[in-house]
DNA sequence: TCAGCATCCACAATTATTTCACGACCTTAT
DNA sequence: ATAAGGTCGTGAAATAATTGTGGATGCTGA
């Protein structure tokens, strides 16, 4: 699971990052607004962890810019700003959790996960596809009854996707936003090329595509 | 949205449902773990507010029970357990979110708000149309009491057209601007099809032609 | 150079949309 | 009353659009 993380206090910063990483996450540090919204729009993060008096583009304005850009990563303030008024400000931008300062490092990591798992339903390191195939997110490996496949980056997050929302239909928009972050090309041929290796590892029953809106992960 | 609001002091149990029924929730509460057991597999709740100090079973333990039990509605516990300790306990039980006593009636607020909010944003838009028959927005599903039917994208336009005027007279002008957008062709021996395919899943009843005019659907 | 990986192409398969021919029903003018 | 002319409904068939597929091509970094 690949972190955010925006914070201009780097002694702070240097020891939150630590402890998530010794916890098994992948932690970007950045230090600035910019610094964020470059990192936010290059790389595919998990979550975001946004402090708010920070040099450039403060947290508060840096979230509602990306959720105005479609950009539903869940997030989380850490800030000494407690008053009320302020919450308010963190959750009008798009705020999933809001903890105050000074904090105690394993409530952040609690509030973290709690976040992931639902966001991620039962989505943990290897998740259980069908009765024979599990997937290893953390390898990238599908596990089909006795083989291993190593799948590709972009195999990898399609299926990540597909799989956030089982049973339910990703749109190619969404699609392209998450697989392809920003790149200006991202034609409908690759994307169906990855779904049709995907199709060949997992069935082809398992993703149904829904004409003219996009793709669906079916649970037998 | 309604919430079950578990908590053994009165005042406050008042105070807070009032709260949360002026902000436009359904309150239902329950003053000790028993009835909030049985509340829970009766009623179908959106949310969870739990206490954790309440008689026959404290909070952490029923959540655990219900999570066991495959209920994932989302839960937030009120409470003055502040201890790093009682923390984890409520989210190992499967808590989405902790907020310590005495909290600002604000603050439990914003929180209900974006927990809902990203539980419902990943679910699928479903919409009763009769008695026996959904919608479901998003996979374009028609669901009618067993059986699940797939529209084709222009069925499910016109059907989305007619549903918003329920009991409205929806114009043929209308009707090609809607589904047909500005493609120059747009004959009526297509929608009469679209009419007559709609017509054959929802029952010839729901969709009325009026002559020269439109067609109605009618809600019974 | 040679692995990976990502993308692209041409054609096949599948599905969506439109068209057609004909029948039912209503309205109106003689 | 009834024939003519219009509007709408229907199943089947033709046409058009989208999606699937095998394999080829291109790119990039050790």
């Amino acid at each position: 699971m690949k972190i955010l993380y925006l914070e201009d206090d780097i002694a702070l910063s240097e020891t939150v990052a630590e402890f998530l990483c010794d916890e098994g996450f992948e932690v970007v540090s950045v230090y600035d607004g910019e610094e964020a919204l470059e990192a936010v729009f290059g790389g595919n993060f998990d979550m975001l962890l946004l402090d708010v008096n920070v040099p450039h583009i403060n947290g508060f304005k840096l979230l509602s810019e990306l959720r105005e850009a479609n950009i539903t990563t869940p997030a989380i303030f850490t800030t000494s700003l407690n008053s009320i008024d302020d919450l308010s400000k963190g959750y009008d931008a798009g705020a999933d959790d809001y903890i105050k300062k000074p904090f105690v490092l394993k409530e952040l990591l609690f509030r973290i996960k709690a976040l992931l798992k639902r966001e991620f339903k039962t989505q943990n390191e290897v998740t259980q596809i069908t009765q024979e195939i599990c997937f290893n997110t953390l390898t990238h490996e599908l596990i089909l009854h006795d083989q291993k496949v190593l799948l590709h980056p972009k195999e990898v997050l399609l299926l990540k996707l597909l799989l956030k929302h089982k049973n339910e239909c990703v749109s190619f928009e969404e699609i392209y936003q998450n697989v392809w972050s920003f790149e200006a090309s991202h034609s409908d041929m690759s994307l169906r090329t990855y779904i049709k290796n995907l199709r060949k590892h997992l069935g082809k029953e398992r993703i149904l595509s829904i004409k003219k809106v996009g793709y669906k992960f079916v649970q037998e």
